[in-house]
DNA sequence: TTCAGTAATACGCTGTGCATATCAAACTTG
DNA sequence: CAAGTTTGATATGCACAGCGTATTACTGAA
């Protein structure tokens, strides 16, 4: 076996070409060092150096195995700082899911700086529904899952990043657009388009919460997966809908109202929450650092929000 | 310092996830392998293993230093293995260095079945003078110079690989061309063509030394250094030109009669030899090999040459 | 609760690999 | 040309790295 002592030593003798500057340069003795060449070409089993009495020459097979040492122990080296970067959390590999209209800008904000600060760490992002991202993060395909609803097994641990308000979008020409606010029971008998129930479950549900609480069960002219179908659709006249905050910034459609809702009882639904969550086992230091950028601009945005709802309401 | 001992011990358990197992397949007992990661982890800086007590996992820098582990001990079984190469004679390199008209059969036979026999061995061909050549093999520029003459340097081992005669090179048109033989000291008055006295000043002297055992020395009409020129310069009637065997089989030129001359006294100047020659000191055994190949060659073709010459002369 | 299976700890011993001392050869120098 | 210097190799003793055996400590299953 070729330890990497010995090839240590070898580069030595073949860079100085002199046994005792060797030797000095490895703080050790002359003599264990010619022992330790000797040594090293009996298991390798071809000469290393010519000696003569007087001087030392590297052989051909020499010359070409001195490559062999510097790369070989480059490489190690190379691995080693590589693999202590992983360990320390600035290398590696993050993994993000998502489902589709949660890019949001604490979430943003954050996956940009986490990108700048540690550029050394592959972020991977992919956007599936809220059912796969909890099996990904069983399963370890998904380090961070942002989603709508909390999971279900108890080995996840989850974090609110934001909350908004849900609000009825109207078409602009709706007798309702102009009054000063809303209640959702008048809207009973009204047509709805909303998003199928299959994806999305926990965003579904908190919905017909929402009516059920209201009192009644809305009607369902049309369903689309996209929120921004759906946004589609009312400005067409399909039906209402009831959407969170973002998609009055996102979509600047002149065709639909965002209307705020008077708040009816508990209104713990009338309020949308975006949730990270992750595996509790999972020790990944990148995801520790991950989860704090994303509380510290959560909180920071989560304060301007309060802000602007404040001044939105007088 | 990671030894490569580590590296495998680190190996087996990533593997087998298991110290029993690997402790057996490294031939050693359990507890000694568990202080031996432990070292290991000591050296490196980070944990490589997350132990319950029950069962071993790899640390995501575990993982990626087990791809570093695996790549350096191959890299260096590979570059151990090239370098038994170099020293086995079965790789490497091997410089040729040749006058340029040194393309004879046994040559090029030992070149191609050299190339053949040791794939891997890189072999350059370079042409140059001869005295180019001489310097090339001083300072290991070169393993193996063919060349006219014997080279002085005594650290220079050389050996004639074939010889051929010297022929009389005469326009086709010339009164002497169909005598069945020819003395060279009648041609005394005629204008020769030579080569430059500056490029292959063995092959100079020989053909000067030639004329004067004839009994004149040759009035030069004009030189030129390819022999190919030469011949061209005598069809063209500049005059008539001494030229080894070679030329006569190499360029078929109609206007060009190859004659051979009647031997006078000694004539060991009526001869040219091509010489192989190599560095004393140069112990590559590649070059052992090499020189082994062209002696075969050249025993070969020389039984051959001298039947040729017999069944001709007869 | 007991038992089987796992990794960690304790401790003694062996052999690798080091240092010191010395040798042998070859080049240098007065 | 002889003594000194510089070079790598050899001889010998010793320390400690790393192994084996015995044991412990913990976990999960019967």
């Amino acid at each position: 076996m070729v330890e990497t002592r010995l090839l240590k030593q070898f580069i030595a003798v073949a860079e100085e070409l002199h046994f005792h500057r060797a030797a000095a340069r490895l703080n050790m003795a002359q003599p264990p060092l010619s022992q330790a060449i000797a040594r090293l070409e009996d298991r390798l089993g071809f000469q290393l150096f010519i000696r003569s009495k007087r001087e030392v020459a590297l052989t051909l097979a020499g010359s070409a195995f001195l490559e062999t040492a510097y790369t070989t122990l480059n490489h190690l080296e190379t691995g080693i700082q590589r693999a202590r970067d992983v360990a320390g959390g600035v290398a590696g590999r993050l993994t993000v899911t998502t489902v589709s209209l949660a890019y949001y800008e604490p979430v943003l904000d954050a996956l940009r700086q986490f990108r700048k600060s540690l550029p050394n760490v592959e972020l991977v992002i992919q956007e599936m529904p809220s059912s796969h991202q909890v099996k990904a993060l069983m399963t370890g395909n998904s380090d961070v899952a942002f989603m709508r609803h909390m999971p279900i097994p108890n080995s996840i641990r989850s974090r609110k990043v934001l909350e908004e308000s849900i609000l009825l979008a109207l078409p602009i020409d709706h007798p309702s657009v102009n009054k000063r606010s809303l209640d959702l029971s008048d809207f009973a008998q009204e047509d709805f388009v909303f998003t199928p129930q299959a994806l999305g479950p926990g965003y579904y549900h908190q919905l017909m919460a929402l009516c059920e609480t209201a009192g009644f069960y809305p009607r369902i002219k049309q369903e689309a997966a996209q929120l921004h179908t759906l946004v589609g659709l009312v400005a067409s006249g399909f039906g209402i809908a009831l959407l969170p905050e973002c998609m009055a910034n996102a979509v600047l459609n002149h065709k639909v109202a965002f209307c705020p809702l008077r708040p009816i009882g508990d209104d713990s639904n009338a309020v949308l929450g975006l949730y990270m969550n992750w595996h509790h086992d999972n020790a990944s230091p990148l995801l520790t650092k991950f989860i704090g950028m994303i509380e510290t601009h959560s909180e920071r945005h989560s304060a301007q929000a309060c802000q602007l709802d404040w001044t939105d309401s007088t």
